[in-house]
DNA sequence: CTGAAAGCGCTTACAG
DNA sequence: CTGAAAGCGCTTACAG
């Protein structure tokens, strides 16, 4: 049988409320009683079963998720999968609150931040936007031992304790060899689309590709930059310009979101062979162009396991315990019309 | 307040017993106290607490992972996630407990599930080998309300309440696609290499990438299939001969295990174009190779993946819970040299 | 068919 | 500094 906290207490001939004392390290107790119980502690090789402590402290956990508004599917399917992990969390004894912020405005998040150090929930999470004035609300809720995950965009140089989304870098990178494989040997132009220089996970993936792309595949060469602002519009303005301008594209890497647009400027071509195409985010526009042969490749994180991942997290920390570091890794799907899930 | 079932028994007007009798649905109570209870229990949106359930029931999981003895490395890492679970298990009052069995062995794998029914575990994983022996050692099983799940390798027609693996059929159909890609516009051979071609997966696998190649790439051919058993000297010479005798081989798809010689095999080419190499699995080997140009691409799955997800499906089984189908589903990892984990 | 009481493994005031 | 008792939200014999 798994030893309890009476066979501990019995065995180091003290109470139950001593022998939880040395359990969560508080204060008052006697060198040499704290050392008796540890010793039953280790000799009996117990384990606190955190679930009935949890019970006994009417634990629960309040997190709050700070999402950006805004219409873009990726966001959207985000949000989706917050609210059903809000809806299981009520199971669990966990309250999940989500707050709405403007996309890209540090101002208002730095102020959603400043505002929960009232309500001192037990973990924040949020998708960062690069600002100082974030780093310095996220590390003033550190301060208060509020712990703060980065979800799909990450803050470094900020306090907190983990980031869960993509390594962008890797992206661009596996953008670019993905690209120069499929266009093996030819000589052209690729262009790329992006939503915004100053968002740094398009500078990341941007930077990734750049450097794979012209140190392995020196045939091909890389298009200024087209700023689509993740707009659809916009973006297929650029898109067919750029097909009218360049004769010799051979491939196009979108970055950023806006793939309507891309999906129509590309599909609006009447000549012209086959241009490779990969673009992130699996939505219903790259789906359906994933399977019509528009798009050849899809590069994707999962806002489910993202969700899921920064609430268990959460959860850890909030109580100072282990997470599993590879189940918490947010991988970077690759996409195919053959693997489409 | 979150209301408990003393809230439920005050606005029923019964005893916590009966709250308890219905809410189990259990039986030994009247219609009309169970309609009463119920009525109580929706009007203040009751959940029940399942982690206080279990401690009250002193409830605890045992479940018993089989698994295939052999030196291939990915039962390696599936053995050692599998250990690492299980430690982890403990601490949620869950025992996992490992058994040996030897490779593809039907016999022995329906003698063991068959050995169980006296234990009677909560639940049973195993990697299924495809035989009716072992299907009705599973039907077995699950007429006493014991639930298996099939790990890696399905086993359809079978009781099995739920299968933790790849969609093998989409994984060769991917490898065709990617290789069809990569060997844009050439006209050539490609060679396959499988374990067995009694191995359902393996089958799977095969069926995917020819009717993909077929299909889409008319151009590549491919050649009668290498069986290595999965053995590494035999994929090797098999590997090597086949190098020897076409010499218009552009590509290679290894759908089974034996990488390390299909390594050896290629690197010890001294002449002739780049073969674009497409392989399963992520092992030191296969990682190594990538990262030198040797092999392009590796499917991979992910078997601490696999087995979190067994367990937990086995957990919510057990008290007939329900599982979150996104998360449980397995992906088909793609790795480049530049998105290695 | 129904209920009062004890218990699961821990924690929390409170008293000393 | 230490302990006895009550309680977290459920379930389980046992009695009636």
């Amino acid at each position: 049988m798994k030893p309890t906290v009476h066979d501990i207490a019995a065995h180091a001939g003290v109470s139950l409320a001593t022998v939880d004392r040395v359990l969560n390290d508080r204060p008052g107790v006697r060198e040499v009683t704290r050392v008796k119980v540890e010793e039953s502690i280790s000799a009996l090789g117990f384990v606190r079963d955190v679930n009935a402590a949890n019970l006994a402290k009417s634990r629960s956990y309040s997190f709050v998720l700070i999402l950006p508004t805004g219409n873009n599917s990726f966001m959207e399917a985000l949000r989706a999968e917050a609210m059903e992990a809000a809806q299981r969390a009520k199971f669990e004894r966990t309250s999940i609150r989500i707050v709405d912020v403007r996309a890209f405005d540090a101002k208002s998040l730095a102020a959603i931040l400043d505002g929960l150090a009232e309500e001192r929930p037990d973990g924040v999470a949020l998708v960062a936007v690069e600002s100082p004035v974030v780093a310095a609300a996220i590390d003033r809720l550190a301060e208060q031992g509020i712990a703060c995950v980065t979800l799909v965009s990450d803050l470094l140089g900020s306090k907190r304790v983990h980031y869960a989304g993509i390594d962008n870098l890797a992206a661009g990178r596996t953008a670019a060899s993905l690209l120069g494989r499929f266009l093996r040997d030819r000589r052209g132009s690729v262009a790329v689309l992006a939503g915004s220089m100053l968002v740094r996970d398009h500078r990341e993936r941007l930077e990734g590709f750049s450097a794979v792309l012209n140190t392995e595949f020196p045939k091909l060469n890389i298009l200024p930059i087209l700023e689509g602002w993740d707009e659809p519009e916009r973006a297929e303005r650029m898109v067919s310009s750029a097909l009218g301008e360049h004769r010799n594209i051979l491939g196009l890497y979108s970055l950023g979101a806006g793939n309507r647009g891309l999906v129509r400027a590309i599909s609006a071509r009447s000549e012209g062979e086959h241009i490779s195409v990969i673009v992130h985010e699996l939505t219903n526009t790259t789906r359906e162009a994933l399977k019509s042969g528009v798009i050849d490749a899809v590069l994707n994180q999962d806002p489910g396991h993202e969700i899921r991942s920064a609430i268990r997290v959460l959860t850890a920390k909030a109580d100072n315990l282990q997470i599993v570091a590879a189940q918490e890794r947010i991988r970077l799907d690759i996409f195919l019309r053959d693997n489409l899930p």
